[in-house]
DNA sequence: TTGAAAGCGCTAACAA
DNA sequence: TTGTTAGCGCTTTCAA
C-alpha cells in the first residue's frame, strides 16, 4: 500500500506552510494570491491528495455522519426510504450510515450503540419498539433523532409517516359501499408498530358505527394463520382481508391461489402495495402505495434543520398514500 | 448539547491514567488489577462513554469503514445484496458506507470520490460501466476492490457474479424444447454491463447451431421499445420473450396485459426475477432468480481476506442462479 | 501494574 | 498574504 499523501505534503511541494493548504482547502480564498492558489491546485491534483476526513471530524468534533437505523433492509418500502434519503444527502457533506436490524430489537440496539461509537450527528431511526425506555442512551446522548415510518409512545422524536389512519378509513368506505359483512386483517406482530396500529384503529373506528365485523389474525413464523384464515372464510358473511403490508399482501394471495379460492368473488382482498405491482396480477389488486422516497426527503430535512439550526419541526408529519382501487374488493 | 465525555474524563474519574484507559478498551488485561479494571468498567458505564471512532481511525491510520458504490438502491437486487453485506459486516469492527448512483455514472466517480475522503478500507462495487479508465483514482489509490454483479473489461479487481452465461444455456434449451422459433431479449442499455452482455452471449452462443433467430431491443426513457415489440409480434414465428432483468420483465408483462396479448399462447416470455413474485402472476411466469444475498456475502467476506490477510482469490466467482420453470413459455 | 509524552492529519487563533 | 503553534481524542513506546 503506498503512504497516504497528507496536507503537509501538499504543503511542502508547494512551497508554503499547512495552514496556506487548509484555507485552500475550505475555499478560503480572500487573501491569497492567485499564484498560491493555483499552485497549491497543481500540488494537490498531480499528488491526487483527499483530506483525511477523521482528522478534520476529529476538529470540528462532529462527524458529518447521519446514522440509518432501518427495520429491514429487504423490501421495497426500504429501498425507495433510502432512495430519498441518499438523494437528499447526495449534495450535502454529511454521509449515510445505514445498519439494519433486520427486525431484531438485540441488534437495533447493537446498531445504535455503534453509531454512537461513529460519534454519528443525528440519527434516521424506523424504530423496531415503541417504548422510549428502549432508547434510552441516544435520549440521553441528546442526539437529534427523527423518526420514520412508526413513532413511540409517548412521540419523543419529530416522526415522518404515512397517514395511515385516514387511509384506513378509506379502506373502510370502500368496504361499506361494497356490502362487506365482515373484514379480517391480516398483519404481522402489530403491537408497538404504530403505523400498523393505526391501520388497524382507522378501521376500527369508522366501522364502529357499522355491523361489520373486524377480525385480526397475526401472522407467525409458524403457518397456523392460514389454518385460522379458512375458519374465517367458511362463515357464510361476505368477508374481505385487509393485509396490512407488502409481504403479507403477496403472502396471503399466494396462499388464497393454492387454495384455488376466487378473488373477489369468494373473499375480497385489499392491502399495503410496498413493490406497485399490485395492478399486475388477476384481478388487480386494490391496494395502497405509499410514498416512502418522500418520508425518506423529508425525514432527513427535518434532521439537518434540527442539527444545523436547532429548529424542531412538527411531532408527527402525515406523508399521504394513495388509496387504488381496482378489482379484487 | 452536552459536552462528549472522553477517555480523559474516564481517566480522572477512574483515579488512573488515559494509557490504562486505552488498554481497557482495547482489551489488554494481562497486566491489568483486577480492581483497576473493574473500576474503569464502572466509570465508563456511568458516564456513558464511546471512544471516538474518527481519533481511533486517525491513530491507526485505517477508518473501518468499507464503500459500498451501489449502481441503483431502488430494486430487490439491491436490497438482497446489502442484505448479505450487512450481516457479513454486523459481527466485524468494519461500519459499510452505502452509496447509490441513481445509474448515473458522474455520481458513481462522485461517490467514489467521497469513499476516498472518507478514507475507506476498501470498496465493494457494481461498476456502471466497464472500462477500468472510469476508476482511476482508486486504482491509483490501491484501494482493494471486488466487484458484485458485473465487472469491468479486463477484469483488474475480482469479482462476485451470478452465473448468467451458463443461465442462458439453459434458457437456450427451454426456447428448443418447446419449438420456438424466434426470441426476443429485452433489456436496459446493454454495453458495457457484463452481467447483461453475458446474458445475452449465453443465448446466442447456444442457439448459434439452431434456426431460431434472436433480436435485441433496448428499453430507453420513450416508449419506443413498445412498437418495436409489437412489429415482432406480428410476424407468424412462434415467439418468446426474454426480458434480461426484474425490471424489464414487469414492464413487458404490464404491456401485454395492456395489449391483451395473452402469455403463453401468443408469445412466450422468460425473465430474470428480483422480486420472486414471477410466481403469483397468472400464468406463472417461468424465470431466473439469482442470489444476491449470498453474493453480497462473499464478496464482503472476499474483501476482508484482501484487506487483513493481502489474499487476493479468484478472479470471478460465480454464485449459482436458479431457473425456475412455470407456465409462461 | 501503571504513566508520561509524542504524534496521527487537520483547523484556527494569533502573530507577523 | 502567509506562518507558528496548540490541540481535537486516541494509541503506543519507553520508562518507572
Amino acid at each position: 500500500m503506498n503512504k497516504k499523501v497528507t496536507i503537509v505534503d501538499i504543503a511542502r511541494e508547494s512551497g508554503v506552510s499547512k495552514t496556506t493548504i487548509s484555507r485552500f482547502l475550505n475555499g478560503k480564498f480572500d487573501n491569497m494570491s492567485a499564484n498560491t492558489r493555483s499552485r497549491i491546485e497543481a500540488t494537490i491534483a498531480r499528488l491526487d491528495y483527499h483530506p483525511n476526513r477523521q482528522a478534520q471530524s476529529l476538529k470540528a468534533r462532529r462527524s458529518f455522519l447521519i446514522g440509518v437505523a432501518i427495520a429491514d433492509i429487504s423490501n421495497m418500502y426500504t429501498s425507495r426510504l433510502l432512495k430519498g434519503i441518499g438523494d437528499y444527502f447526495q449534495s450535502t457533506p454529511y454521509q449515510v450510515l445505514i445498519m439494519d436490524a433486520d427486525n431484531d430489537s438485540t441488534r437495533e440496539a447493537s446498531n445504535l450503540e455503534k453509531m454512537m461509537t461513529e460519534q454519528v450527528d443525528g440519527v434516521i431511526l424506523q424504530p423496531l419498539t415503541n417504548h422510549p425506555s428502549h432508547y434510552q442512551n441516544i435520549i440521553d446522548a441528546q442526539l437529534p433523532v427523527v423518526q420514520v415510518d412508526r413513532y413511540t409512545h409517548p412521540v419523543i422524536w419529530p416522526a415522518i409517516v404515512s397517514d395511515n389512519y385516514q387511509k384506513s378509513r378509506e379502506v373502510a368506505n370502500l368496504l361499506k359501499q361494497s356490502n362487506y359483512e365482515q373484514v379480517v386483517v391480516l398483519s404481522n406482530h402489530i403491537h408497538g408498530i404504530s403505523s400498523r396500529m393505526n391501520r388497524l384503529k382507522g378501521l376500527a373506528d369508522a366501522l364502529a358505527t357499522t355491523t361489520i365485523k373486524i377480525s385480526q389474525i397475526e401472522i407467525t413464523s409458524d403457518r397456523h394463520w392460514e389454518g385460522q384464515l379458512l375458519s374465517y372464510l367458511k362463515c357464510t358473511k361476505k368477508t374481505a382481508i385487509f393485509a396490512l403490508n407488502g409481504h403479507v399482501l403477496w403472502s396471503t394471495i399466494r396462499f388464497l391461489q393454492t387454495q384455488k379460492i376466487l378473488i373477489p368473488d369468494q373473499v375480497g382482498i385489499i392491502g399495503y402495495d410496498d413493490d406497485q405491482y399490485a395492478d399486475m396480477l388477476t384481478p388487480a389488486i386494490t391496494a395502497v402505495s405509499q410514498n416512502p422516497q418522500e418520508i425518506g426527503r423529508v425525514a432527513a430535512d427535518t434532521l439537518i434543520q434540527n442539527i444545523e439550526r436547532d429548529q424542531f419541526p412538527a411531532d408527527i408529519v402525515r406523508i399521504p398514500a394513495f388509496l387504488h382501487i381496482r378489482d379484487s374488493l
